[in-house]
RNA sequence: GCGAAAGUGGCGGAACUGGUAGACGCGCGAGAUUUAGGAUCUCGUGGCUUAGGCCGUGGGGGUUCGAGUCCCCCCUUUCGCACCA
């Protein structure tokens, strides 16, 4: 057969002509009509990316085209699918990328978007792109502003002055979450800490809440554990520990050097420590504080305090990755002052020390060296007292400790709570020591409040106005936004402001309640604020005058299925837990949850790592789109390995994806030549179709796309096996199966077959027959004391007696039969046949 | 240290509630067609083998007629968190 030039597959012609028509045909828009009417709305959301320099990569194409797989299907099933892309395009990633290049990244970051859209339109995604977002325009962030204003005003936005992460080299502050290992998670610059005033959200007033829904979403299991993990709660309880004035006059009984009577210090509170095993209080030999404790001034006795302070300035100066070298000998020093340990009474010695951190509990701990390891470590270097109170298996009282015991047990040394086991110890000593109000059970979350501001330039300002008489005021909502100027010099400087501070006409402005002279906020927002809420505006951005349209809203979210990386598993997706959560107590929207189900892809593997600029394995797309097309790429990504899990990037790989498409090409342009639409199609070939629909219809639901675009090339395989001419009937139905992994291929032959409208648009996903699915005769193994020696081919659902017969007739059988008793056969019907022989 | 996931041919990876290990693809080998090809198509491809089998899913035990899958111990790798009291 000869085959016009026409049709060979060649995927440039078929991917521009059908971009096109999508385009043309708004194939992929959603109209005001449709997001208020759609019957079965269908979130499909992905994260949307940072718009590099670079362009996109392998890594983000994974993403989207898994992602986009997902939409597609559920399109073809008749759902009414929204699929948006949009740009995270504020953030230190453009700027410092525009400070390098020496460009303003208000010129740079339009030029990346446009860039990123050509790209993306290339790969064939079914995004909508009358609805996208760039977090960097007014039009977006002057939601992100109004949403900090609903903030502020709700209480949960706070300025403060705390210590807080900076990087010397990008020169701001830094979340605890971009911290990594003590290192900017940017620059791998070690981060110092400063006290600034700094902009907070309170995102631990809803740390229960964040982690009670847990329980209530369907999400990646590594991920909810992720988050709870961040979210760290502990169980526990405060404990008060008196102080003791230590100058008093008056011996009574051995004293330490320097103290001559045990007394309360008058007017000093009792030091307040968090702990989570009470249980152990009396094995309470001293106290350490961390450096920055408010009180250590207070207590350091005047013979200590050089060395006390000496210690705090060490301390300040240690950068956190010094600091928390776990490994490092413990240091500390003794303040000379002393409170009571209030189950034993005794006085015990306050030290300070920086293994004690002031961001976590109450910056104060009891230490208990017999059960807690960093706490024996600091008592074997200051040779203070390591007594027993928790007796393990095979302990008694007096056994001595090689190291800090943590495991189970009962208490021992501990007064009339000896012998209890450890938890109820715990309890009781809690009840006991709440009588005399020197304790309380609490709970405590390592999660800290979200720091929201950054010194920097490429960001939303933040949207507050500083008065002298009237404090810090929200800009009104009528004014926003407020517009980012356009800054020259942008460099951020060792000031601790943003570069805005230099444009006094842009800060001088009025009060907004009382007219007086006062002074923007210079500071912007944090990146994640922009994108904590993106998801909101993408079906509203028709609205200009309001964030989010309410019925649109009501209708379209929660999302339904969110895909995107695990890296993102406790930032971005805990902020915008938040954010909804807040908006939801505001009355703003009605769910709390945004992410009805969230999926995290694997990473793509090459040579062994990562592919990084840095390590030279990255892959850019664009060649190989030109030479192979993008439904080939697509395909070829999505087989690589389960989705979930990534895979490894080998570049000869793609052949095979190749040839696939054009087999399938081919097979189905030859079938529709050379055959009737009527013509039947071969029985075992059409139970083979039935199949594979049930594969496929099961697996791109899970996201197992490997093994889906395995089933379909077992059965193109199978329908051209030994040169055979397919049927139409045999090959139609592939066309809307393939379709979410190559939709422009897939087009083409829709419309070869002789349709009019779009696959995605036309097409139902085909339906399985269950009748054709089930098979009609089985190939039956057959053991030999669990042992192959033979198979049989029997009509499903033979008996026992009619598979033993055929496999007693096997010879390779019945010589390993040959001269043994059997024993018991083992049947399993349409599987297995297991002649147990002694 | 804590938490999570994973170890299967030369490689990426399949394998439902325990039931023919290695689907699909790469690579490799043989052949066909071709002036030629890094093109296309067919067939083959876990190892050993005395050709009957034997051995094989990180290692060692166990349960079972039967274990990649279940149980116990150990090893390795990757990722996340890491002085969080």
């Amino acid at each position: 057969m000869e085959q016009d030039r026409q049709d060979v597959y060649s995927p440039g012609e078929i991917e521009g002509k059908w971009q096109a028509a999508w385009d043309d045909r708004g194939t992929n828009s959603f109209t005001e009509e449709m997001f208020r009417s759609a019957q079965e709305p269908f979130y499909n959301l992905m994260m949307f990316p940072y718009p590099s320099a670079e362009g996109l990569h392998v890594g983000n194409i994974y993403a989207f085209t898994g992602a986009d797989v997902h939409g597609r299907y559920q399109r073809l099933t008749g759902k009414a699918v929204f699929e948006p892309i949009g740009f995270d395009a504020f953030g230190i990633h453009s700027e410092n990328f525009a400070l390098k290049q020496g460009v303003n990244p208000m010129d740079l970051t339009p030029k990346n978007v446009a860039n990123f859209t050509r790209q993306l339109r290339r790969i064939g995604g079914m995004f909508d792109w009358d609805h996208t977002v760039n977090t960097s325009e007014p039009d977006y962030y002057r939601w992100t502003q109004w949403i900090f204003v609903q903030l502020f005003k709700a209480g949960l936005a706070e300025r403060k002055e705390a210590p807080v992460n900076w990087c010397p080299d990008c020169m701001t502050v830094l979340a605890n979450e971009q911290v990594i290992n003590g290192l900017c998670e940017r620059c791998d610059t070690p981060v110092e800490q400063r006290r600034i005033a700094q902009w907070f959200f309170r995102i631990t007033d809803y740390a229960q809440r964040l982690l009670d829904n847990l329980k209530n979403i369907d999400w990646s299991e590594t991920t909810l554990k992720a988050q709870e993990n961040w979210i760290g709660r502990s169980e526990g309880a405060t404990l008060k520990f008196p102080v003791l004035a230590t100058t008093t006059e008056g011996p009574e009984g051995p004293l330490p050097p320097g103290v001559t009577a045990w007394v309360p210090a008058e007017g000093t509170p009792p030091i307040s420590v968090f702990t989570t095993r009470p249980d152990t209080v009396n094995g309470a030999t001293y106290m350490v504080l961390a450096p920055e404790h408010p009180l250590v001034a207070e207590i350091t006795t005047p013979d200590r305090k050089a060395e006390v302070e000496a210690y705090q300035e060490e301390a300040a100066k240690l950068d956190l990755v010094a600091r928390q070298k776990v490994d490092k000998t413990k240091t500390g020093v003794f303040t000379g002052g002393y409170c009571t340990n209030p189950a034993t009474n005794q006085p015990i010695p306050i030290w300070i020390a920086d293994y004690v951190l002031i961001e976590y509990g109450t910056g104060a701990i009891m230490a208990v060296p017999g059960h807690d390891q960093r706490d024996f470590e600091f008592a074997e270097v200051f040779d203070l007292p390591i007594p027993r109170v928790v007796a393990g298996p095979g302990d008694d009282a007096d056994t001595p400790l090689e190291e800090a015991y943590v495991g189970d047990g009962v208490l021992v040394n501990s007064g009339h709570f000896d012998g209890l086991p450890w938890r109820e110890g715990a309890r009781a000593i809690v009840e006991w020591l709440e009588k005399r109000e020197l304790a309380e059970p609490q709970v405590n979350y390592r999660l800290h409040d979200w720091c929201i501001s950054r010194q920097r330039y490429w960001g939303p300002p933040i949207p507050i106005i500083h008065c002298d008489k009237c404090g810090p005021v929200a800009v009104p909502e009528a004014d926003l936004p407020v517009v980012l100027p356009r800054l020259e010099d942008f460099k951020p400087d060792d000031s601790g402001v943003s570069p805005l501070a230099r444009v006094e006409e842009w800060y001088k402005t009025e009060c907004p309640e009382c007219g007086e002279g006062a002074r923007r906020e210079t500071d912007v927002s944090d990146t994640f604020l922009d994108s904590s809420w993106y998801f909101l505006r993408y079906p509203s951005t028709d609205h200009e005058d309001i964030p989010m349209d309410a019925e649109i809203t009501k209708r379209w979210l929660p999302v339904d299925c969110y895909i995107g990386g695990e890296e993102h598993a406790v930032l971005h997706l805990l902020y915008a837990r938040f954010i909804t959560m807040a908006l939801k107590d505001m009355g703003q929207v009605d769910f709390e949850e945004p992410f009805l189900k969230f999926r995290k892809h694997g990473l793509i593997i090459r040579e062994g790592a990562k592919m990084s600029k840095s390590k030279g394995n990255v892959i850019v797309p664009d060649p190989i789109i030109e030479e192979f097309g993008a439904d080939t790429f697509r395909i070829y990504l999505m087989f690589l390995g389960p989705f979930a899990e990534g895979g490894d990037y080998r570049d000869e790989g793609i052949q095979g994806p190749f040839g696939f498409l054009h087999r399938l090409f081919d097979t189905v342009v030859s079938a529709i030549a050379n055959s009737q639409p009527d013509t039947p199609p071969d029985p075992q070939v059409e139970q083979k179709l039935h199949k594979t629909i049930k594969q496929v219809s099961e697996q791109i639901p899970n996201l197992q796309y490997n093994t889906a675009i395995a089933a379909m090339m077992e059965y193109l395989n199978a329908a051209r096996a030994g040169g055979r001419q397919a049927v139409r009937a045999e090959v139609e139905a592939l066309v809307p199966l393939v379709a979410p992994f190559a939709p422009h291929l897939a087009e083409e032959l829709w419309e070869r077959l002789g349709n009019e409208q779009s696959v995605f648009e036309g097409a139902n996903w085909p339906a399985f027959d269950p009748q054709k699915v089930a098979e009609e005769t089985v190939k039956i193994a057959v053991q030999v004391n669990g042992k192959l020696r033979g198979t049989v081919e029997a009509p499903a659902g033979s008996s026992q007696e009619e598979v033993e017969s055929l496999a007693r007739a096997q010879e390779n059988v019945t010589r390993h039969l040959d001269g043994t008793t059997v024993r018991r056969v083992i049947f399993v019907p349409n599987r297995l046949l297991n002649f147990v022989v002694g």
